[in-house]
DNA sequence: CGAATTTAGTTGCAATTGTGACGATCTATT
DNA sequence: AATAGATCGTCACAATTGCAACTAAATTCG
């Protein structure tokens, strides 16, 4: 072996599946982000949050954290941002009194409802670009991937 | 119908392209972040920038932004913090004087080919841990999901 | 040519995010 | 019951990021 260096095998970074997925994720991400962000002036916490509040109704700021896999003091300011909308409501737990529980108020589920439209939408329109074939990959493959880091 | 609210489809979280793809995105980086941090002190815009230098050999600033969708501040700094360990060096272009022509020292060829080792063998046990299978899935949902949003 | 526009890269500043410490409360152990 | 340790959420502060203005240089066009 005449050179040592070049026999190094390069890292192609359009192959690699990490850069691919990331890439991936994050193009789905900004537009997905355009919409709840033009429309409502979300921003991801805060959208993150509404999401998970309703689809779940009632949950503390550490439960959100930890499904949503947000920072703590992320999920916290993003619960100050909605309740200052008045989208939701903290409740002193009497049990345990260190924990709030967290609701939507009416107008966060209005708010959501119309959200959790457009977020079907939006993957309704991509899924069918994708084609039938395509969605059967990408979801196969996501599984896949779950099932790995999980 | 009787109840209007309750009418609306709930969006289930764990179900949703966009938030899945993000998840698993975040997972992998994550974990591969781990492997050139703690071993190189590397932060992920310098590791990006060191991969597209070490993979299209010279470049300017505004290039490597554009093939790895860093912002330019970003790319800037980074190009900073690889010049002072000389991982790189700059050198003016001598037909138009704005623009830094951007390649590896020796030391961050070096760098750059054990790092390229270490994604790859971090690929591959991804891969072989997804199984024939699932890397068939997954690599087609990519390239259907590329052919999207490209 | 020479003024106006565009491009490359940097820097200051503002917004966002993460870290660590904190007060309050609960739980476990004795 | 009392002390020690864990947990919940917040805040001050530091690091990271993005935006906008800037310098320098090239290009366009009258």
């Amino acid at each position: 072996m005449a050179d040592e260096t070049s026999a190094t095998p390069p890292l192609i970074l359009e192959d690699f599946i990490p850069y691919r997925l990331n890439k991936a994720a994050e193009a789905i991400s900004q537009r997905f982000a355009g919409l709840y962000r033009d429309q409502y002036g979300l921003t991801r916490p805060e959208w993150r949050t509404l999401a998970t509040l309703g689809q779940f109704g009632t949950l503390t700021a550490t439960a959100i954290g930890t499904h949503s896999s947000m920072h703590k003091t992320k999920v916290s300011r993003a619960v100050f941002a909605l309740e200052q909308r008045r989208w939701l409501r903290r409740k002193r737990d009497d049990i345990d009194r260190r924990i709030e529980n967290l609701e939507l108020t009416a107008a966060g589920r209005k708010a959501y409802a119309a959200l959790a439209k457009v977020a079907h939408a939006f993957e309704e329109e991509l899924l069918s670009r994708l084609g039938p074939c395509g969605e059967t990959e990408l979801k196969a493959g996501l599984a896949a991937l779950e099932n790995y880091y999980r």
